[in-house]
DNA sequence: TTACGTGCAAAATCTTTGCCCCTGA
DNA sequence: TCAGGGGCAAAGATTTTGCACGTAA
């Protein structure tokens, strides 16, 4: 409703730049621990409250993968991940946004709905885990 | 590796009809609500116990849908789903297969990895909940 | 008979929150 | 100045697990 006045605090401003600078879509945990090196007095509830703000605000995206974390990313661009199911890696996969936009507006008109996201995980073994194999 | 000699008890029969009747994607915490109803005794820890079984043996699917809890599901064939992001509700969706499986082959070819598995969640405003507004 | 399964409760994980002091604008 | 923010620790929520007893095959 009305804009909540936030403050850019040194905390939150670490933390956005630490995952800025981070593609492996880390969890609030590693965040924290990346964290404390620039601040060590820093604590966990700080990092949360912190990365909750910073995607209410749609600067960064919350990722819910399949395992029981959340995990966290900055590029707020739409695409689709890939998890390796050996080495636990997460990989951005660039799928032709049209396909998808294309299966969202199929859905909406068939269903009588609105579609605001559509999110797409796919499971399997990278490709260095194909080669160790 | 070696097979697991399982047993078939009362209860896991009992949780896995209930969920074969339910169409809702219940959470483990609706299920054990339900089961009480047959079972009195049955304990929340035997309910999760069976269907991490269960799911592990591939007669149900644990859907991870962005709440912080783990849905299941006895259709284990491959279908999508909608979240209603006002009332909650979880709707199948059949998206076409072919191109589900295109978008699969193609990130396989192109990266050089191997795809078991593609989850598509869309998240939205349902028909119910159009109406309404 | 006997290994697998259950009930119960405690523990483990991850995340949120209350409280009081601190600080950015 | 002073309302939003941080540190700390406790609380919440969901899920797992250890243990002793029960039961399917």
């Amino acid at each position: 409703m009305s804009v909540v006045r936030r403050r850019m605090t040194k905390q939150r401003s670490v933390i956005y730049d630490i995952l800025c600078a981070d593609y492996t879509h880390p969890t609030a945990e590693v965040i924290y621990g990346k964290t404390q090196k620039v601040l060590p007095n820093i604590s966990l509830g700080t990092v949360y409250r912190n990365l909750n703000l910073l995607a209410e605000d749609g600067m960064i995206k919350k990722l819910d993968l399949g395992d029981d974390k959340v995990h966290f990313d900055a590029d707020i661009s739409s695409h689709s991940h890939f998890i390796c199911e050996q080495c636990g890696k997460i990989i951005d996969i660039d799928v032709d946004t049209n396909d998808l936009k294309q299966l969202e507006n199929d859905l909406a008109t068939k269903n009588k709905l609105i579609v605001h996201s559509a999110a797409l995980v796919f499971r399997g073994i990278c490709d260095e885990c194909v080669c160790k194999s």
